[in-house]
RNA sequence: GCCGAUGUGGUGAAAUGGUAAACACAGCGGACUUAAAAUCCGCUGGGAGGCAACUCCCUUGCCGGUUCGAGUCCGGCCAUCGGCACCA
């Protein structure tokens, strides 16, 4: 059915005004998806494979891949991936061997929930989701290789993060930092106890963040502001036997070598703070009584002489010991209050400082003095040594908690300019300190440290907030760990154990204590007569630490990643992901934890560069048409379908990118949707006409020959222009020139097919389907036109000779401000154009007859004349 | 509190230190039409002067600086958004 019949007869066939469309999108979108299906056209061979071009460069862009949810696309999916479709598109048609994957993140949360309420086993509704997410992106036209598709949930693919597991538990990290195969330290004869702690998955008895809503553990990325990150549920610390991955061990190489990377300086910022270095010393304070030593973290040894008394951490273990007869009954009170607060209460309650004495004293190594010790839990139990010495003359949380409790105040920094120094934790210069008197801050830290190295009161050492991974979740829907326990111990599964399934279960709801819902299948538990499996399973980021290299070798059942297709892919030292491009939320989430396995892999030989992402770009939120974020409950959501249905795939793909810089955070506008719809519109016209029937047929006003000199300057232009905007990921500004070129054309009256044709190709990778289905229509009537499919052909070069114009406008300033303008010859001299501009009445008029200071002339721009 | 990003027409925005506002949306006017839609053509930052073609002045959050010339570079403020937050 052709649609625009409209004026053709009158009364009009009956017709729904959704179905008169300005282009017939409706019929040629879902056709040429087909088309490039069945000619495979973006498959993607492999080395080795019989049409793999070798002598072509690689191009590996990748999507942040999604969790399939019930909901479907948001608008939020296809602005990242139109980007990398279109540069994908572009590297292809520049002739690389471009890498672009899709696949499903596809573990998690939302699927067991739904599985709790439903019944319904997460295995059918991830199929569900994920057949709904694949043929709403089919329909977007994307070029994705979907005979590379993964999908995390498979055993075929969670086998192999298994057994990437399985390298974190075989693995140490020796003195240089490196990974190394743990058999290193059994061949030193390593005891059991100790190989284990220091395994890069270790178990830990530490306190951990516990969700009861959730029924699960939490890594500290998932927990904001002491609630789930999934929910908003309350957290509360309690000490659980949990695997953990060291990551802390690569906390240094994390932060060092993001220097390398081609990232916005934002996200490493992010990832620096998260990561959270700082420089200092550990200085050890002796008890009054007994012979125990305190030790205490600190950035600011140059203070040491102000410390007026120590706070330790409510869990600190020399708590119990130190604590007076009469100070017990308080410290208790205050360590169990202490205990039962939630992050949440912790954080809240920060306003006001709390602490309790313990009674006893220390001694201050630097000048003898007896100083209180206290308890308190704005000390943290996890960072440093959980214990400070306190400076309240300069530290603000140390000058708060002594003015709550009326301890002492002492000046040991005088801060330049005559500040008040209560509360000055600036630099300034050493006071009240003994050796260190009068010295600017970062020299007494330095003479500070090498004196209590020299007396053995302490030592140079470097801390970062980043603590180890918490890696075991208590839910049904993740990755079984390949472990087994026997005797109190644990142990790996043999590879060829792998992949290990989890069990068929009908009850999916968490226990309600930390026992895992594994628990309830006990034939699968039993291993064997002596020995039970691990019940917790891994948390959702594992299958997306790795996927990106999956990618490069999905079918292959012998490893992780064939060699050949890792190296190539990937490459060598400053290789790995050409372009990775997806939201900010993952700053220190996913972007983290990738670079930690993908290092480990590195380490130990499995992959061939030490970064997995050398080039990231974050694409800014589309917000609702209210300028609001979108969500159900303000009601503006936009979805995908229905603009696609209404305007069509290139149209949602040309106006996502149309509307502003990728980067940026951009409201949608249906109005913007319409804007590049007509320009499509404009584009099908510049190629189609209808006829006395409304049927379409190709434009009369099409010939055979080369558009006229201005035509090909606006034509060459644009191929200069879109090229190299899309190189920049400046897709909005290529946009803008497409329009201007179709403009160009529409404005006259005949049209170069050869040059149309031309514009088709740097229109293909933004609109694809409207490109080729033009594109065929005039190869079939213009023979000297290349009949392949668009992304198979060669991108145009631009014919620097044909942006040459004879004349070119000259500005001529006064002063700086625009007076006059003319057209001269385009090889003008300096000279020539000083002449002419002096020449000016209006120059003259703004010159008042004032002497000429000096001339500025910039050939091809402008004459300014200063006087 | 600390860190980061962003401030340009009615709106989304564009501008290698060189004509501010390209391209688009909205608005206004015209052509076509019995009419409307669609399409095509034109106008559209603010102010002042002129019958007019036109001319002048002002304008990129605010203040200052560098420069022949600043939206762009430098310094200092302000506002909005985002991240982190008792990390010693």
């Amino acid at each position: 059915m052709r649609s625009s019949c409209f004026w053709a007869c009158w009364p009009l066939p009956i017709m729904s005004s959704e179905s008169r469309k300005a282009f017939p999108f409706t019929q040629f979108e879902p056709l040429w998806q087909q088309r490039w299906d069945e000619a495979c056209a973006h498959r993607t061979p492999n080395p080795g494979d019989a049409d793999f071009d070798p002598s072509r460069p690689k191009f590996f862009v990748l999507d942040m891949f999604p969790y399939p949810s019930g909901q479907g696309l948001h608008v939020g999916h296809p602005e990242g991936y139109t980007a990398t479709d279109i540069i994908g598109r572009y590297k292809r048609m520049r002739g690389f061997n471009v890498l672009h994957p899709m696949g499903w993140d596809a573990f998690g949360l939302p699927a067991e929930q739904y599985a709790i309420k439903t019944g319904t086993h997460p295995r059918q509704t991830t199929e569900r989701n994920i057949a709904n997410f694949k043929q709403q992106l089919r329909s977007l036209g994307f070029a994705y290789d979907w005979q590379r598709e993964i999908n995390t949930t498979d055993p075929g693919y969670f086998r192999w993060t298994q057994w990437i597991f399985l390298q974190l538990y075989n693995s140490y990290v020796n003195s240089e930092g490196r990974a190394r195969p743990i058999a290193e330290l059994e061949a030193q004869g390593v005891s059991r106890d100790e190989l284990d702690a220091r395994r890069l998955a270790y178990v830990s008895e530490a306190p951990v963040n516990w969700c009861p809503a959730l029924g699960t553990v939490l890594a500290n990325e998932e927990v904001i502001d002491g609630k789930s990150e999934v929910g908003g549920h309350p957290v509360e610390r309690r000490p659980m036997r949990q695997w953990m991955l060291r990551i802390t061990a690569f906390a240094q190489r994390l932060m060092d070598e993001l220097d390398g990377l081609d990232w916005p300086e934002s996200i490493k910022l992010l990832q620096r703070n998260w990561i959270g270095r700082s420089e200092g010393a550990e200085v050890n304070f002796k008890l009054e009584h007994g012979g125990e030593v305190i030790t205490v973290f600190t950035t600011r040894p140059d203070t040491l002489f102000g410390a007026t008394y120590l706070v330790l951490a409510p869990e600190h273990p020399l708590v119990d010991g130190l604590v007076t007869e009469g100070q017990r009954p308080m410290v208790e009170q205050y360590r169990s209050n202490a205990s039962r607060k939630s992050d949440l209460e912790r954080t809240e309650l920060a306003k006001e400082k709390t602490g309790v004495f313990t009674g006893a004293h220390a001694v201050n190594p630097v000048n003898g003095e007896r100083i209180p010790i206290w308890v308190a839990d704005y000390v943290l139990t996890g960072y440093g040594t959980g214990a400070i010495m306190a400076v309240p003359a300069h530290d603000q949380r140390d000058f708060e908690f002594a003015q709550v409790f009326g301890l002492a105040v002492r000046q040991v920094v005088q801060p330049p300019s005559g500040q008040e120094w209560r509360g000055f934790t600036g630099e300034g210069i050493a006071v009240n300190s003994g050796l260190l008197e009068g010295l600017p801050t970062a020299e007494a830290k330095s003479k500070i440290i090498t004196w209590l190295q020299e007396q053995g009161l302490g030592r140079r050492t470097v801390n970062f907030k980043l603590r180890d991974w918490l890696f075991s979740r208590q839910r049904y829907w993740g990755e079984p760990f390949p472990i087994v326990w026997e005797n109190g111990q644990h142990r790996a599964l043999r590879e060829t154990e792998l992949p290990l399934l989890p069990p068929d279960l009908e009850d999916f709801k968490p226990t309600g204590t930390p026992e895992p819902p594994l628990s309830k299948a006990p034939e699968w538990v039993q291993y064997s007569a002596t020995a039970k499996r691990e019940l917790n399973t891994m948390p959702q980021w594992a299958g997306s630490c790795w996927y990106y290299l999956r990618y490069c070798d999905p079918r292959n059942d012998q490893r992780f990643v064939g060699e050949a297709a890792q190296d190539y892919w990937m490459g060598r030292g400053h290789g790995g992901v050409d372009l990775y491009v997806g939201g900010t939320e993952h700053a220190v989430l996913h972007l983290l934890y990738a670079r930690f396995w993908h290092k480990v892999l590195f380490d130990l030989g499995h992959v061939t560069t030490p970064e997995p992402f050398q080039r990231l770009v974050n694409q800014g939120l589309i917000l609702g048409e209210d300028g609001q974020k979108m969500s159900k409950s303000r009601g503006n959501v936009v979805n995908p379908d229905d603009v696609v249905k209404e305007y069509g795939a290139d149209a949602l793909r040309l106006y996502e990118m149309f509307m502003g810089p990728l980067e940026q955070v951009k409201p949608w506008s249906m109005k913007g949707v319409e804007g590049v719809y007509r320009f499509l519109a404009r584009v099908w016209r510049l190629v189609m006409e209808a006829d006395e029937q409304g049927e379409w047929r190709l434009s009369a006003a099409l010939v055979d020959l080369a558009p006229p000199k201005d035509l090909n300057k606006v034509l060459h232009e644009t191929i200069k222009k879109v090229g190299e905007d899309i190189e920049r990921l400046s897709f909005n500004t290529a946009i803008s020139q497409m329009m201007v070129c179709t403009n160009a054309f529409t404005a006259a009256s005949q049209r170069s097919a050869p040059a149309l044709a031309c514009f088709l190709k740097l229109l293909s990778p933004f609109a694809p389907h409207l490109a080729d289905e033009l594109h065929s229509r005039l190869a079939a009537q213009f023979p000297g036109l290349c009949r392949e499919l668009l992304i198979a052909q060669s991108w145009p070069e631009y014919d620097p000779t044909a942006l040459i114009e004879d004349e070119i406008e000259i500005v001529f300033q006064v002063n700086g401000k625009l007076r006059d303008k003319a057209r001269v010859p385009k090889d003008a001299d300096k000279t020539q154009l000083e002449t002419m501009a002096l020449a000016s009445a209006r120059v003259q008029e703004f010159m008042e007859g004032k002497p000429v200071r000096k001339v500025i002339v910039v050939p091809g721009k402008l004459v300014n004349v200063v006087v």
